[in-house]
DNA sequence: TGAATTTGACCACT
DNA sequence: AGTGGTCAAATTCA
Protein backbone atom coordinates (compact mmCIF):
# COMPACT_ATOMS: atom_id res chain seq x y z
CA UNK A 1 0.00 0.00 0.00
CA UNK A 2 2.50 2.40 0.68
CA UNK A 3 4.56 1.14 -1.67
CA UNK A 4 1.71 2.27 -4.44
CA UNK A 5 1.23 5.18 -2.87
CA UNK A 6 4.78 6.20 -3.42
CA UNK A 7 4.60 4.82 -7.38
CA UNK A 8 1.52 7.16 -7.56
CA UNK A 9 3.42 10.26 -6.10
CA UNK A 10 5.86 9.44 -8.56
CA UNK A 11 3.58 9.70 -11.28
CA UNK A 12 2.35 12.45 -10.21
CA UNK A 13 5.51 14.32 -10.26
CA UNK A 14 6.18 13.14 -13.25
CA UNK A 15 3.79 13.92 -14.92
CA UNK A 16 4.06 17.28 -13.70
CA UNK A 17 7.10 17.54 -15.01
CA UNK A 18 6.21 16.38 -18.34
CA UNK A 19 3.89 19.14 -18.81
CA UNK A 20 6.45 21.32 -16.76
CA UNK A 21 8.89 20.65 -20.03
CA UNK A 22 6.06 20.76 -22.99
CA UNK A 23 4.85 24.45 -21.33
CA UNK A 24 8.97 25.23 -21.26
CA UNK A 25 9.15 24.27 -24.77
CA UNK A 26 6.53 26.00 -26.16
CA UNK A 27 7.31 29.51 -24.12
CA UNK A 28 10.88 29.44 -23.61
CA UNK A 29 13.02 30.88 -26.06
CA UNK A 30 15.70 28.27 -27.63
CA UNK A 31 18.21 30.31 -25.65
CA UNK A 32 16.31 29.82 -22.40
CA UNK A 33 15.84 25.96 -22.90
CA UNK A 34 18.82 24.34 -21.40
CA UNK A 35 16.49 23.89 -17.85
CA UNK A 36 14.98 21.13 -20.23
CA UNK A 37 17.99 19.42 -19.93
CA UNK A 38 17.19 19.68 -15.88
CA UNK A 39 14.06 18.42 -16.41
CA UNK A 40 14.93 15.70 -18.76
CA UNK A 41 17.07 14.64 -15.32
CA UNK A 42 14.30 14.89 -13.09
CA UNK A 43 12.13 12.64 -15.83
CA UNK A 44 15.04 10.20 -15.78
CA UNK A 45 15.48 9.52 -12.04
CA UNK A 46 11.40 9.97 -11.83
CA UNK A 47 11.48 6.51 -14.26
CA UNK A 48 14.02 4.95 -12.82
CA UNK A 49 12.51 4.60 -9.47
CA UNK A 50 8.90 3.68 -11.14
CA UNK A 51 11.09 1.07 -13.28
CA UNK A 52 12.28 -0.36 -9.41
CA UNK A 53 8.59 0.46 -7.78
CA UNK A 54 6.20 -0.45 -10.57
CA UNK A 55 6.02 -4.70 -10.23
CA UNK A 56 3.40 -5.31 -8.27
CA UNK A 57 0.31 -3.50 -10.63
CA UNK A 58 -2.66 -4.43 -11.62
CA UNK A 59 -3.02 -5.85 -15.11
CA UNK A 60 -6.28 -5.06 -16.77
CA UNK A 61 -7.59 -5.93 -19.96
CA UNK A 62 -10.66 -4.53 -21.96
CA UNK A 63 -12.49 -7.13 -23.96
CA UNK A 64 -15.11 -5.30 -25.62
CA UNK A 65 -17.61 -7.01 -27.31
CA UNK A 66 -21.27 -5.68 -28.94
CA UNK A 67 -22.99 -8.85 -27.84
CA UNK A 68 -26.13 -7.27 -25.69
CA UNK A 69 -27.23 -6.96 -22.43
CA UNK A 70 -30.59 -6.51 -21.38
CA UNK A 71 -31.97 -3.23 -20.09
CA UNK A 72 -31.77 -2.64 -16.20
CA UNK A 73 -34.64 -4.02 -14.72
CA UNK A 74 -37.40 -1.24 -13.99
CA UNK A 75 -37.62 -1.42 -10.94
CA UNK A 76 -41.25 0.11 -8.62
CA UNK A 77 -40.21 0.77 -5.50
CA UNK A 78 -43.70 1.37 -4.47
CA UNK A 79 -45.15 -2.09 -5.19
CA UNK A 80 -45.68 -4.43 -2.67
CA UNK A 81 -44.45 -6.96 -4.80
CA UNK A 82 -40.94 -6.25 -6.60
CA UNK A 83 -41.43 -9.82 -8.19
CA UNK A 84 -44.39 -8.37 -10.77
CA UNK A 85 -41.97 -5.87 -12.27
CA UNK A 86 -38.58 -6.72 -11.92
CA UNK A 87 -36.96 -9.43 -13.42
CA UNK A 88 -36.56 -9.15 -17.37
CA UNK A 89 -33.55 -9.80 -19.29
CA UNK A 90 -32.17 -10.00 -22.46
CA UNK A 91 -33.90 -7.81 -23.91
CA UNK A 92 -31.91 -4.76 -25.00
CA UNK A 93 -29.79 -3.20 -27.18
CA UNK A 94 -27.30 -2.01 -25.03
CA UNK A 95 -23.80 -1.99 -25.81
CA UNK A 96 -21.45 -4.76 -23.66
CA UNK A 97 -18.24 -4.18 -22.34
CA UNK A 98 -16.33 -6.22 -20.30
CA UNK A 99 -13.10 -5.62 -18.46
CA UNK A 100 -10.46 -8.33 -17.78
CA UNK A 101 -8.85 -7.73 -14.82
CA UNK A 102 -5.88 -9.50 -13.56
CA UNK A 103 -4.85 -9.00 -10.49
CA UNK A 104 -1.35 -9.52 -8.91
CA UNK A 105 -2.87 -10.99 -6.18
CA UNK A 106 -4.63 -14.24 -5.88
CA UNK A 107 -7.40 -12.45 -4.31
CA UNK A 108 -10.92 -12.80 -4.97
CA UNK A 109 -11.47 -9.59 -5.46
CA UNK A 110 -8.19 -7.77 -6.98
CA UNK A 111 -9.96 -4.72 -8.21
CA UNK A 112 -11.54 -1.75 -6.90
CA UNK A 113 -13.43 0.89 -9.39
CA UNK A 114 -14.25 2.91 -6.29
CA UNK A 115 -17.96 2.36 -5.40
CA UNK A 116 -19.31 0.43 -3.13
CA UNK A 117 -20.98 -2.93 -3.84
CA UNK A 118 -23.00 -5.17 -2.47
CA UNK A 119 -23.71 -8.93 -3.52
CA UNK A 120 -27.16 -9.38 -3.88
CA UNK A 121 -26.33 -13.47 -5.78
CA UNK A 122 -23.64 -15.69 -7.56
CA UNK A 123 -25.01 -18.11 -10.56
CA UNK A 124 -22.60 -20.91 -11.81
CA UNK A 125 -22.91 -20.07 -15.47
CA UNK A 126 -22.80 -22.69 -18.04
CA UNK A 127 -19.52 -23.19 -19.84
CA UNK A 128 -17.75 -21.49 -17.07
CA UNK A 129 -15.86 -22.92 -14.84
CA UNK A 130 -16.34 -20.16 -11.64
CA UNK A 131 -19.76 -18.72 -10.73
CA UNK A 132 -20.90 -15.07 -11.76
CA UNK A 133 -20.94 -12.64 -8.83
CA UNK A 134 -23.85 -10.01 -8.81
CA UNK A 135 -23.63 -6.71 -7.14
CA UNK A 136 -25.62 -3.49 -7.33
CA UNK A 137 -24.25 -0.08 -5.88
CA UNK A 138 -25.26 -0.04 -1.69
CA UNK A 139 -27.14 2.95 -2.13
CA UNK A 140 -29.26 1.49 -4.32
CA UNK A 141 -32.31 1.75 -1.60
CA UNK A 142 -31.16 4.64 0.00
CA UNK A 143 -30.06 7.07 -2.68
CA UNK A 144 -32.03 4.65 -5.84
CA UNK A 145 -28.40 3.90 -7.76
CA UNK A 146 -29.28 1.42 -10.23
CA UNK A 147 -25.44 0.88 -11.49
CA UNK A 148 -24.72 -3.03 -10.83
CA UNK A 149 -22.15 -5.62 -12.50
CA UNK A 150 -21.22 -8.79 -12.75
CA UNK A 151 -17.58 -10.22 -11.99
CA UNK A 152 -16.82 -13.54 -13.03
CA UNK A 153 -13.42 -15.29 -13.31
CA UNK A 154 -11.79 -16.09 -16.47
CA UNK A 155 -12.10 -19.88 -17.71
CA UNK A 156 -8.91 -19.20 -19.45
CA UNK A 157 -7.20 -17.58 -17.10
CA UNK A 158 -8.98 -17.70 -13.13
CA UNK A 159 -6.29 -14.80 -11.85
CA UNK A 160 -8.37 -12.79 -14.69
CA UNK A 161 -11.40 -11.37 -13.36
CA UNK A 162 -14.18 -10.51 -16.29
CA UNK A 163 -16.23 -7.37 -15.18
CA UNK A 164 -19.25 -6.43 -16.40
CA UNK A 165 -21.00 -2.56 -15.49
CA UNK A 166 -24.52 -1.86 -16.37
CA UNK A 167 -26.43 1.60 -15.12
CA UNK A 168 -25.24 4.16 -13.78
CA UNK A 169 -24.35 5.24 -10.31
CA UNK A 170 -26.81 7.98 -9.63
CA UNK A 171 -25.97 7.82 -6.31
CA UNK A 172 -23.63 10.54 -3.99
CA UNK A 173 -20.89 8.45 -3.56
CA UNK A 174 -17.81 11.12 -4.74
CA UNK A 175 -15.42 9.83 -6.50
CA UNK A 176 -12.17 10.39 -5.52
CA UNK A 177 -10.50 10.76 -9.10
CA UNK A 178 -13.10 12.50 -10.35
CA UNK A 179 -14.08 14.77 -7.93
CA UNK A 180 -10.69 15.86 -7.45
CA UNK A 181 -9.57 16.53 -10.49
CA UNK A 182 -12.11 18.12 -11.89
CA UNK A 183 -11.84 20.88 -8.53
CA UNK A 184 -8.52 20.95 -9.49
CA UNK A 185 -9.07 21.95 -13.16
CA UNK A 186 -12.15 23.95 -11.96
CA UNK A 187 -10.02 26.07 -9.35
CA UNK A 188 -7.10 26.41 -11.73
CA UNK A 189 -9.97 27.83 -14.25
CA UNK A 190 -10.84 30.49 -11.53
CA UNK A 191 -7.74 31.99 -10.18
CA UNK A 192 -9.15 34.65 -9.12
CA UNK A 193 -11.03 33.28 -6.42
CA UNK A 194 -8.12 31.02 -5.42
CA UNK A 195 -7.52 31.31 -1.47
CA UNK A 196 -4.92 29.45 0.68
CA UNK A 197 -7.71 27.78 2.80
CA UNK A 198 -9.47 26.24 -0.85
CA UNK A 199 -6.20 25.33 -1.81
CA UNK A 200 -5.67 23.46 1.54
CA UNK A 201 -9.01 21.56 0.87
CA UNK A 202 -7.75 20.97 -2.60
CA UNK A 203 -4.54 19.13 -1.93
CA UNK A 204 -6.59 16.84 1.04
CA UNK A 205 -8.61 15.96 -1.75
CA UNK A 206 -6.03 15.31 -4.22
CA UNK A 207 -4.29 13.11 -1.95
CA UNK A 208 -7.29 10.84 -1.14
CA UNK A 209 -7.86 10.46 -4.75
CA UNK A 210 -4.49 9.04 -4.62
CA UNK A 211 -4.72 6.98 -2.06
CA UNK A 212 -7.59 5.64 -3.55
CA UNK A 213 -6.11 5.70 -7.49
CA UNK A 214 -3.13 3.57 -5.58
CA UNK A 215 -5.70 1.17 -3.74
CA UNK A 216 -6.53 0.58 -7.47
CA UNK A 217 -3.51 -0.17 -8.47
CA UNK A 218 -1.03 1.48 -10.44
CA UNK A 219 -0.13 -0.65 -13.15
CA UNK A 220 -3.40 -0.65 -14.78
CA UNK A 221 -3.13 -1.42 -17.99
CA UNK A 222 -5.76 -1.45 -20.63
CA UNK A 223 -5.99 -4.21 -23.94
CA UNK A 224 -8.05 -3.66 -26.28
CA UNK A 225 -8.67 -6.79 -27.80
CA UNK A 226 -10.78 -5.40 -30.79
CA UNK A 227 -9.29 -2.49 -32.24
CA UNK A 228 -12.48 -2.02 -34.55
CA UNK A 229 -15.09 -1.21 -31.58
CA UNK A 230 -12.65 0.80 -29.67
CA UNK A 231 -15.48 3.21 -29.84
CA UNK A 232 -17.14 0.70 -27.88
CA UNK A 233 -14.49 0.79 -25.53
CA UNK A 234 -14.21 4.45 -25.46
CA UNK A 235 -17.73 5.36 -26.77
CA UNK A 236 -17.03 8.81 -25.61
CA UNK A 237 -14.80 11.47 -25.15
CA UNK A 238 -15.37 14.97 -23.47
CA UNK A 239 -13.40 16.72 -25.61
CA UNK A 240 -13.07 17.05 -29.52
CA UNK A 241 -9.44 15.68 -30.73
CA UNK A 242 -8.43 14.88 -34.15
CA UNK A 243 -6.58 11.85 -34.94
CA UNK A 244 -3.72 13.76 -36.49
CA UNK A 245 -2.84 15.22 -33.05
CA UNK A 246 -3.09 12.18 -31.55
CA UNK A 247 -0.90 10.84 -34.48
CA UNK A 248 1.68 13.42 -34.18
CA UNK A 249 1.97 13.34 -30.62
CA UNK A 250 0.18 16.27 -29.31
CA UNK A 251 -2.34 14.66 -27.66
CA UNK A 252 -0.99 16.33 -24.31
CA UNK A 253 -1.84 19.38 -25.69
CA UNK A 254 -5.31 18.43 -26.73
CA UNK A 255 -5.86 17.44 -23.40
CA UNK A 256 -4.75 20.66 -21.77
CA UNK A 257 -6.62 22.78 -24.77
CA UNK A 258 -9.44 21.13 -24.18
CA UNK A 259 -8.91 21.58 -20.34
CA UNK A 260 -9.54 17.96 -19.35
CA UNK A 261 -6.54 17.51 -17.41
CA UNK A 262 -8.79 17.92 -14.74
CA UNK A 263 -11.29 15.24 -15.75
CA UNK A 264 -8.69 12.71 -17.01
CA UNK A 265 -6.36 11.30 -14.70
CA UNK A 266 -2.65 11.41 -15.03
CA UNK A 267 -2.60 7.54 -15.58
CA UNK A 268 -4.60 8.10 -18.94
CA UNK A 269 -1.91 9.58 -20.68
CA UNK A 270 0.61 7.29 -18.91
CA UNK A 271 3.37 5.72 -21.13
CA UNK A 272 2.09 2.59 -22.77
CA UNK A 273 3.96 -0.23 -22.14
CA UNK A 274 6.01 -2.42 -25.15
CA UNK A 275 2.84 -4.62 -26.16
CA UNK A 276 0.46 -3.59 -28.64
CA UNK A 277 -2.53 -1.74 -28.03
CA UNK A 278 -2.19 -1.88 -24.01
CA UNK A 279 -2.24 1.91 -22.76
CA UNK A 280 -2.49 2.85 -18.97
CA UNK A 281 -6.04 3.80 -18.19
CA UNK A 282 -7.84 4.73 -14.84
CA UNK A 283 -11.06 3.72 -14.27
CA UNK A 284 -12.79 6.33 -13.62
CA UNK A 285 -12.82 7.42 -16.89
CA UNK A 286 -14.25 4.25 -17.96
CA UNK A 287 -16.81 4.36 -14.86
CA UNK A 288 -17.98 7.38 -16.43
CA UNK A 289 -19.01 6.06 -20.32
CA UNK A 290 -22.48 6.71 -20.91
CA UNK A 291 -24.94 4.57 -22.44
CA UNK A 292 -28.75 4.78 -22.38
CA UNK A 293 -30.27 2.14 -19.71
CA UNK A 294 -27.56 -0.65 -20.44
CA UNK A 295 -24.02 0.91 -19.30
CA UNK A 296 -21.46 -1.57 -19.70
CA UNK A 297 -18.57 -0.10 -18.56
CA UNK A 298 -15.46 -1.51 -17.42
CA UNK A 299 -12.89 -1.39 -14.32
CA UNK A 300 -10.36 -3.13 -12.33
CA UNK A 301 -12.66 -3.37 -9.20
CA UNK A 302 -12.68 -5.25 -5.80
CA UNK A 303 -16.26 -5.30 -4.85
CA UNK A 304 -15.75 -3.69 -1.56
CA UNK A 305 -15.46 0.39 -1.46
CA UNK A 306 -13.47 3.28 -2.60
CA UNK A 307 -15.50 5.48 -4.53
CA UNK A 308 -15.30 7.19 -8.18
CA UNK A 309 -16.33 9.57 -9.30
CA UNK A 310 -19.55 10.24 -11.95
CA UNK A 311 -17.61 11.81 -14.58
CA UNK A 312 -20.08 13.17 -17.78
CA UNK A 313 -17.73 12.36 -20.59
CA UNK A 314 -20.36 11.56 -22.61
CA UNK A 315 -19.64 13.19 -26.03
CA UNK A 316 -16.50 11.04 -25.64
CA UNK A 317 -17.70 9.38 -29.11
CA UNK A 318 -16.06 12.61 -30.76
CA UNK A 319 -12.92 11.06 -30.69
CA UNK A 320 -11.68 9.20 -33.49
CA UNK A 321 -8.84 6.39 -32.70
CA UNK A 322 -6.36 6.04 -35.56
CA UNK A 323 -6.49 2.47 -36.07
CA UNK A 324 -2.74 2.58 -36.87
CA UNK A 325 -2.42 4.92 -34.10
CA UNK A 326 1.37 3.39 -32.22
CA UNK A 327 -0.31 3.30 -28.48
CA UNK A 328 2.88 1.16 -27.81
CA UNK A 329 5.42 3.77 -28.77
CA UNK A 330 6.31 5.43 -25.34
CA UNK A 331 6.68 8.82 -27.09
CA UNK A 332 3.26 9.15 -27.58
CA UNK A 333 2.52 10.16 -24.26
CA UNK A 334 5.66 12.73 -23.90
C1' DT B 1 -26.80 -5.48 16.46
C1' DG B 2 -26.67 -3.76 11.98
C1' DA B 3 -24.53 -4.60 7.68
C1' DA B 4 -22.91 -7.71 4.30
C1' DT B 5 -22.87 -12.21 2.22
C1' DT B 6 -24.71 -16.71 0.98
C1' DT B 7 -27.88 -19.50 -1.25
C1' DG B 8 -32.13 -21.66 -2.72
C1' DA B 9 -36.20 -20.32 -5.04
C1' DC B 10 -38.61 -17.67 -8.27
C1' DC B 11 -39.22 -15.48 -12.64
C1' DA B 12 -38.20 -13.83 -17.46
C1' DC B 13 -36.35 -14.85 -21.68
C1' DT B 14 -35.09 -17.86 -25.47
C1' DA C 1 -37.04 -26.77 -20.61
C1' DG C 2 -32.73 -24.59 -19.96
C1' DT C 3 -30.38 -20.64 -18.56
C1' DG C 4 -29.47 -16.28 -16.48
C1' DG C 5 -30.86 -12.52 -13.26
C1' DT C 6 -32.96 -11.23 -8.98
C1' DC C 7 -35.23 -11.75 -4.54
C1' DA C 8 -35.14 -12.51 0.18
C1' DA C 9 -34.55 -15.47 4.22
C1' DA C 10 -30.78 -17.38 6.60
C1' DT C 11 -26.27 -16.90 7.92
C1' DT C 12 -21.96 -14.68 8.81
C1' DC C 13 -19.18 -10.85 9.96
C1' DA C 14 -17.47 -6.67 12.21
Amino acid sequence: MEQEALLNELKEGREVTNLLMKHLHLHLPSSHQTGLVLIEKILGSYENALSILNCNGLVVETKPSLSTMESLPSIDHSSPDKRDVFKKRKTSSGRTEQLRVRSGTPLDNPVDDGFCWRKYGQKAILGSNFPRGYYRCTHRHSQGCLAIKQVQKSNDDPTIFEVKYKGRHTCNQTSHFAATYVSVSTESENEGNYSPKRQHQLEVKQKQAQQAFSSFGSGIKVKTEDLDNREDIFPSFPFPVESEQVKNGSFVEALMENDIMGNLSPAFISPATSESNYFSMSPCHMCSFESDLTDIISAPTSVTNSPIGDLDISSLDKLEFDPSFPFDNPEFFY
